[in-house]
DNA sequence: GTCTATACCCTGATAGAC
DNA sequence: GTCTATCAGGGTATAGAC
């Protein structure tokens, strides 16, 4: 196994990824996913046998590493609590490292999944599952409160794809200073689901973080920083 | 004005609405667009010049309609709290009149608005700012803890608006028997969101409901109901 | 305002030589 | 496995009669 056999495969996989994040499934040019992968047209219709084909070969393949790195995160040796922070933090990783995932995502909801078979359906099905297993855990464990574990994905995971598909209309709008996210970044983002995943699920009431807990006490006194950015969000990332 | 005059641009925005959702900007078709409107196709062209003329015609219309309705919360005279509750609702509304918003905005959001010129960009700024104004005041009033108001809106947003797009696919892997979202109705999401806010925006420990806190008591005693669907959300829904 | 007919372009897919 | 050449179908858009 000296050298990897499959490289044009490959290589057409990671340009369909990109044509169809950026075009979607009817806008995506298989002229274009060729040119990009730098095979043949032909050749792609040799090894996908034809456009759907190409397409369903890759959603199994980012649906199977997604789901694996959840499971992982879910099979570990961690309070409940910890395994969601980290399952965000590792969502919010596994969308770096596929930039085009969160738009193909987004779209096959549109689509209404027209273009899933069976099999990839399964695939698809093995992300929520792998989350849904850790709201379980700690729902059996009294760490949460009880909550439909699919009520509970949705709040966790829709934000994260979505501010992260949302980046190019956001940096549109705040360019026409129609609104402003400068001070919301990537990390600080992360930080906010966290802490609100926390929240939601917290059988006890929340403990508040005592930067907080000491405005609180005097209500009307100084605020710490009236419009400031960094101190305007949740503190520490727990990351993977 | 006995009778409205423009019934077939009415007429062709509703066909382009239901058109554009199901398919996408690319995949919609105007022939199939006409025909549902029971138009000529040449009378669209004529009333909305193009394709893209029609599509930034009905993008303007939906974000004008869910700015008007989400001013109105936001102007009311109640507290922060109970905005947040009723813009919660007040999508959900909105979302179920306009059943084919999900899937379009979704797809907006992936396109990263390559078809929405200023004006359209504006008229789609004002949903979130509308939003955004509650949580200002909710923070300014010490009613919320300080957090940006963008990612507050994407948390309450994002999760809306991919269950009911969501919807297909779920219905899908549940026929399957691969998820099972039976017991997630959209009533039960619409309250599970509310609670979720509420957790996350509040500057003190959140107050658990009684029938929570009495299980929090006894901790390893009877819990409610071990498995069943009704009992496992949140209670009352606040509506609009 | 409404329709018919059509121009013109582009796309997915394949046949067949190497 | 790789390439060139090509086709059949369907897409947006418009011209021009009524």
């Amino acid at each position: 196994m000296a050298r990897p056999a499959r490289v044009s495969p490959d290589r057409i996989l990671v340009a369909a990824a990109l044509e169809f994040a950026e075009r979607g499934y009817a806008g995506a040019r298989v002229d274009r996913i060729a040119r990009r992968a730098r095979v043949n047209k032909a050749m792609l219709y040799y090894h996908f046998k034809s456009k759907q084909g190409l397409y369903r070969a890759l959603l199994r393949q980012i649906f199977t590493r997604a789901a694996e790195r959840l499971r992982a995160i879910a099979a570990s040796d961690r309070p409940p609590v910890e395994k969601i922070d980290r399952a965000i933090a590792g969502i919010a990783g596994f969308i770096r490292e596929h930039a085009f995932f969160p738009a193909i995502m987004l779209r096959e909801i549109a689509e209404g999944g027209v273009h899933l078979d069976r099999e990839t359906l399964a695939t698809l099905a093995a992300v929520p599952r792998a989350v849904g297993a850790i709201f379980e855990e700690g729902i059996a464990r009294h760490s949460f409160r009880p909550l439909h574990p699919l009520a509970a994905y949705f709040t966790m995971v829709a934000p994260l794809v979505v501010y992260h598909a949302g980046a190019p209309i956001r940096k549109e709008l705040t360019t026409e200073h129609l609104v402003d996210d400068r001070a919301l970044t990537p990390d600080a983002f992360v930080r906010h689901v966290q802490e609100t995943m926390r929240r939601a699920l917290a059988y006890e009431p929340v403990a508040v973080p005592e930067t907080q807990r000491r405005v609180q006490v005097s209500r009307r006194s100084a605020r710490p920083a009236p419009s400031g950015a960094a101190s305007n969000e949740e503190s520490k990332t727990r990351t993977t």
